[in-house]
DNA sequence: CATGCCTGAAATGAATCCAATCTTGCGTTG
DNA sequence: CAACGCAAGATTGGATTCATTTCAGGCATG
């Protein structure tokens, strides 16, 4: 019953040239191809998209405005280092978010929806034997993504998206195991909680999850030296 | 040739100059200075502060981002007119995070900061005495962002100032009373919750508070044939 | 008289160009 | 030999310029 989605029919018609760029440099930051800290000059990235610099730049902004790049004055973009003080913030902020979601979710989920799910979680299934840990990650965020499009939270769902690829990023930077993205079993135990229509199941195993997730991340102050001195006065 | 503004001094790396035109042009549209669906020019934009359209530019596209302002493909930019279901959307969002939000505060509340809101509580009072209404809604935001702000959630603050935001733009749209941004007594009544460090109660006032603020508004779907063809025609 | 096409003006989309700033490396000097 | 200073190169910040699209008005036509 998605009687004419204008969200997405008429609202967002965000089609710009530059979100070509924007979209591929989003993928492979949360794939981890491109290491945290890394240098984006615009030049470069114009020559390999062949595209001037001003199209280059907007993109940099809007990956600026996710916070998956981080822009210094003069000095250029570079892809974002969340501090560990965002990492819990951002877990935190999941954690009060999600559950809810599931819940809503649960209540109104429908057999299509509970396909579609299932269907997504095969891929990532796929994703995580072939050792593609890169789609493995950005299809566990289009998981969590996809339960706030089933609650029918437009909104909820792109702060979501925000926040999934945030933890990306964190994950890539903070992970102590290898296995840190979403286990299946957890999504598998969500999705048949969602199909059950049993709202309390699903907001506690959301929860549940989340805690799992943050447990797999070195979140501790690291008060004692970092490797770098030079981290450290340049403000990490 | 006033520039000598060193960002890094200050800790603040997201300036640039466009921020300006940017802050400029958000105040006026939550303080309802600039009616939504206005059209925002390049050129003219360009004349009033002086610059050339690439600030502009980036400005609105920082804007758009907000969803404060829509850009169309080459029609230009222009004040978002927020629909009744992504005010349903935003102020949904709001009641699932805002209250658990209010918890955290009291739970970690200190005299100073209750001096703060407090204070802040009385510019809003002043504004609305004033009858200042564009000061007033947005101090009100302010107030919220507050209270993220003493739970120590930078991550959700900015998340919260987001939906806040959007908050004005729908309250400018479909408010059906004049008083529709938020009541004194309400958010006193939020205060003394948070400065006896009372999660339960905070958070359901918070609630209460939001409740009372939806039903300000009118989001009843228009499904009587709305005034103007040309409206539906052109989506929505 | 209404409809459709066509042309010119105006605004946006994108590339190029110039200025300002940072970085790097060499040479000078104490 | 180390440290400081300075200049050249590289990179970003912003303005300008060119191309493309849309919009408005007028003219021709049925």
């Amino acid at each position: 019953m998605l009687k004419a989605n204008d969200d997405r029919a008429t609202g967002n018609v965000t089609s710009a040239r530059w979100t070509q760029i924007y979209d591929d440099l989003k993928a492979a930051i949360l794939a981890h191809a491109i290491a945290p800290g890394t240098k984006l000059p615009e030049d470069e990235l114009g020559d390999v998209y062949s595209v001037s610099r001003t199209l280059v730049r907007a993109a940099l902004q809007a990956l600026a405005h996710d916070r998956l790049v981080q822009l210094e004055p003069n000095r250029g973009a570079f892809v974002a280092k969340p501090t560990k003080r965002e990492a819990r913030e951002v877990f935190e902020a999941r954690a009060i978010i999600e559950p809810k979601v599931a819940a809503m979710a649960a209540a109104v989920a429908k057999p299509a929806d509970i396909k579609l799910l299932r269907k997504h979680l095969d891929e990532e299934h796929k994703a995580i034997h072939d050792g593609r840990q890169g789609d493995a990650i950005m299809l566990s965020a289009r998981f969590h993504e996809g339960i706030a499009e089933i609650a029918g939270q437009s909104i909820l769902t792109e702060i979501i998206q925000s926040l999934c690829s945030r933890s990306a990023l964190i994950i890539s930077l903070y992970s102590r195991r290898s296995d840190t993205f979403c286990e299946s079993h957890a999504h598998h135990a969500l999705v048949d909680a969602i199909a059950k229509n049993s709202e309390k199941d699903a907001s506690e195993l959301m929860t549940s999850h989340l805690v799992d997730l943050l447990s797999g991340i070195d979140v501790s102050e690291n008060l004692a030296p970092p490797r770098k001195l030079s981290e450290i006065l340049r403000g990490q």
